[in-house]
Parts: structure tokens; C-alpha cells; sequence
DNA sequence: CATGATTCCTTATGCTGTAAACTATCGGCT
DNA sequence: AGCCGATAGTTTACAGCATAAGGAATCATG
């Protein structure tokens, strides 16, 4: 599935989105009372998908968790839909607290480590890797996220279009990797064969199937001699190290290029 | 559904994935002898996933369109999985060819239209961007793709891991945002909403459900003020137009950067 | 000409989101 | 006090998915 923002009642997954904390405090509604919440169903289907993946969050299975049918739950939800949307801006709460209260002065440091706590949010919620950025869920907390980056860039004097493209491509950059690399956490987990051996096994279908390799590829071939594509710390696993120095790379490429790019607009 | 390459048989889909085109030529197997061929199913199913989206292509849906049964594909194809990883190298068989016949000597200039390439690749088959890149497909397109970029690189005097990280991230950036292009026009072609009235009634329900919006966000509402989020070429779809400028952002940083970085390996 | 491999079909299983109709509960009104 | 009608939650049902299992038709080879 894939998740569009607002394909439903706009409106009303906006209201829920930007509700304040104390709504729904006094109740004086007709009919028996609720015995669940909307946070409660968002929380309970937001740990499914961090602990067993997006494919496992089903409005059965989180109805299962909560001791209740997949159709009770239509009654806090409009939607799987809106279920997603809530659940990815819950997440999102905690990753705008750190961006917010980081006091970083200088403007590249701070930049770096908003990117890298954007990498370890999506190492731990993979699933928001799933989730379209077109149309996008507009609740308050990437709102909070884009805003922290923003206040750094904007004193380190980037104009407005500089600001946000930066924030495009950051976004772009950790969430090509972080997918590698989260991919390979999980595809290890599931089928238990470690990266290495994965590779290993790989390589060797690889010459059996095309023994003309070294010809047709010379420079990819020398760079496997040249061990591009070797651990070299053996005790993490490869892809998600390799993901993770390639992203440093191009973080530190593009950094530099918005640095030069300072001033250039308006 | 989620693609892991190799989930199957790996030796039979690498077998399947580099087999020389003049294949099944001979063939002097008892039973009836097929009606279709690999090459008819993985050309059908690329038909459709291009023009209907990638969730209208099912076994079912293949089978349709061949006169066929769902199960009927399963003498061509081990899984639908593996049927996915033949479309994908078939796919990319198109941009390997242009790659390979680029002449610019120019590495900068070489790079940009790779990747520009890349750009209108995935515009064209936006089904590719759902595709892991982690344990990737293994097909001789892909490598040819890669190939053709490596050998610009290594002209141009980069190292390795350069190479790798620079191919890694111009993925990444190419794909981050290629994603909200293509998205973005095909929610346009389903909902038959246009861009800018969805983001207008949005940001008309935002000011509604939202108030506060300016002192909660001010650098965000300084940067709207100043236009950063306004249509400027009224023909073109406005995100589509906005994502196609933020990937040129990025990508002259990036090769910013990685031409400062050229000589700083081995 | 029979054998056995191969293509293709029908049927069935267990998933998915959610529409529709139903029961049970309870606040506010007469 | 007692009813009305809104609400929470249930059961049932539907259309669609990948694919396992088993059977029928076809055809090169012994």
C-alpha cells in the first residue's frame, strides 16, 4: 500500500493531527464510553511496525493487541490511512524534542548532527521509510523538525529556496542509505544469513554465471582489487557500514557545497 | 510487499538474469511446448506496472492480459519476486545503453546527464522506486550502469571508496526526489486533483486547525513570505517543478564537493 | 505405441481493507 | 421514570492477493 497523505476527509486528519494534548477531556456524548483512544490504537500499531515491520501492522493485528476486532478500531480511525499519518507524526514527536534542544553554534556542526539523529530515527522506525514524501502528512512535528534546521540555516545566512532545498536533499541522502542499511538489519533478521555470507554466496553464483566479469567490468574489477568493497571492521556488519560511510561521504560533499553556496541568494 | 532480491533461488534468477539473449533457442524437451516465453511475461508485466502503477500488477493481472491463468506464469517464473528482479534489469537495460554511448569528456558534465538520465528513468518507471536497494538485483544492467559511471570517475582522478560513495549518493539523491515528482504526478492523474489546489486547500485547513502557525514557526512563515514556496513557472506542476530544482541543488553541491575530494585517496 | 516430462487448468487456503447491518450501552429529554 | 437516539463494538461478507496441490492435456523419446 501505498500511503498517499489526505486521501480521506482532509479536514478531519488535520484536526486529529494538530489536536492539543487536552482535548477529549470532558466527554458528554450519548452511548457507552470509549474504551480505548486514538493515541492508545496510534501507540499500540506504532510498536507492531518498529518491532515486527510494516507488514505485520494490519487493523487486525492491532485490533488482536488490544483485545478488540479490526472493525472496533474504525471508530478512532477513519482509515489505515489515518492510522499511518498519526503514527508517523507521533514519531516524529520525539526526533523534534532533540532537534529543538540542541544549542550547536556553529551551523555545520549543528547540520550534521540533525542529519545523523534523522539517521538513527529511521534505523529505529523503518517503516517511516515507506511513507511518500509527495503530498506529505502535514502534522505539527516535521513542521518542528523542518523549522530547527531552518533556524540554523537561516543565521548561517542561506536564503529561503537554499533552505529549503537543503532540507530536500539532506532528507534525500540519509533515507537512500538508511534504507540500505536498514534493509540489511532486517533482512538478516529474518532469513538469518549474515551480510558476508550473503555476499559471499553472491559473488561466487556471480562468476559461475559470468565468467567474462573482468573484461566487460575493468574498472568495477579494479576497484573490488583495490578492496572498495571490503570490510574492514569485522565486527559490524558490512552493508549497514558501508551505508553509513557513504552517506557520511555525501553528506560532508553536499555540506561543503551549501557552505560555498552562502550568500549567493537574495 | 517488500522486494528482497534473492529470496528464492538465488542460482536460478542469476542464471535467468545474465543468460545470453540467443538462449531457448534449441529446445528438444518433451510435453507441450510453451506458448509464452520469459521474455513475453517479464515485457508484459513491465507494460503494466509503466502505464497502471505498480499496485495493479498482480500474477492475475499478467495472466489477463496473456489469455492466461494466474498460475500459468509459474512454469516462466519461479515467484512473483523473481518476476519483479527480471523487470528491473530489463528496465534498466535502456539506461545502460545511453550510458554507455555518452562521449562528454567533461567529468562534471558527464555526471549531471548520468544522473540526469537516472532522473528521467525513474519518471519513466516510477515502479522502480519500490524496489531494496539493499541486496540488490544482481542483474548485468545495473553493472553496466554502474561501469559506465566508474569509468568517468576514475578518469577524473577519484579513488575507490569515492567511487562507490559518489555512485551511492547520486542514487540516493536522484531517487529521494524523483519519488515526489513521480508521486506527485501520478496522485495528481488518480485524484484528478491538480497540485496547487490541493496545497491551497491544505494550507487553507493548516491556517483553520493551526493559528498559531506563525509564532510557533516563524523562519517557516519568513520563508513563505519570500516565496520560497510559491509556483514560479505557472505551466509546470508546481511539485514536480519544485523537486526537479531541489535534485540540481544538491546535486551541483555534491560534485562540488567531490571535486574537492578528488586525489585525497591512494 | 507407451512413458514420462512439461504446460496449463481448477480448486483451495489464508491473508488484506473495509462496507453493511446488527446489538448493546448510556446521556439527555420529556 | 422511561424513552430516544447517538455511540462502541460485533459479526458477516466481499473482492482481491500470492501461491500450494493436484489433475488433465500435450508431445519428444525409448
Amino acid at each position: 500500500m501505498v500511503i498517499y497523505a489526505g486521501q480521506g476527509d482532509a479536514a478531519r486528519s488535520m484536526a486529529l493531527l494538530w489536536r492539543s494534548p487536552g482535548d477529549a477531556s470532558v466527554r458528554t456524548a450519548p452511548g457507552p464510553r470509549p474504551e480505548l483512544s486514538v493515541d492508545l490504537v496510534v501507540r499500540t500499531a506504532l510498536d507492531i511496525a518498529d518491532t515486527e515491520g510494516m507488514e505485520a501492522l494490519s487493523m487486525r493485528s492491532v485490533g488482536q493487541r488490544l483485545g478488540r476486532t479490526a472493525m472496533s478500531l474504525y471508530t478512532y480511525v477513519a482509515s489505515k490511512n489515518e492510522l499511518v499519518e498519526l503514527m508517523y507524526d507521533h514519531a516524529f514527536g520525539e526526533l523534534a524534542e532533540a532537534a529543538e534542544s540542541d544549542q550547536e553554534p556553529d551551523w555545520y556542526a549543528a547540520t550534521t548532527s540533525w542529519a545523523t539523529r534523522l539517521w538513527d530515527f529511521h534505523l529505529r522506525h523503518p517503516w517511516t521509510l515507506e511513507i511518500s514524501q509527495a503530498r506529505p502528512v502535514l502534522g505539527p512535528n516535521e513542521y518542528r523538525l523542518f523549522e530547527s534546521l531552518a533556524v540554523v540555516l537561516h543565521r548561517a545566512g542561506l536564503g529561503p529556496t537554499q533552505i529549503r532545498s537543503t532540507y530536500g536533499n539532506l532528507f534525500s541522502l540519509v533515507r537512500g542509505q538508511v534504507r540500505t542499511a536498514a534493509e540489511a538489519r532486517r533482512a538478516q533478521a529474518v532469513t538469518g544469513v549474515p551480510e558476508d555470507e550473503w555476499w559471499y554466496e553472491r559473488s561466487a553464483q556471480l562468476e559461475r554465471v559470468a565468467p567474462d566479469f573482468a573484461e566487460r567490468f575493468p574498472v568495477l574489477t579494479l576497484m573490488a582489487d583495490q578492496g572498495a568493497f571490503n570490510n574492514e571492521n569485522e565486527d559490524e556488519p558490512y552493508l549497514e557500514q558501508e551505508a553509513w560511510e557513504t552517506f557520511r561521504f555525501g553528506l560532508d560533499a553536499l555540506l561543503n557545497g551549501v557552505r560555498s553556496a552562502i550568500g549567493t541568494e537574495r
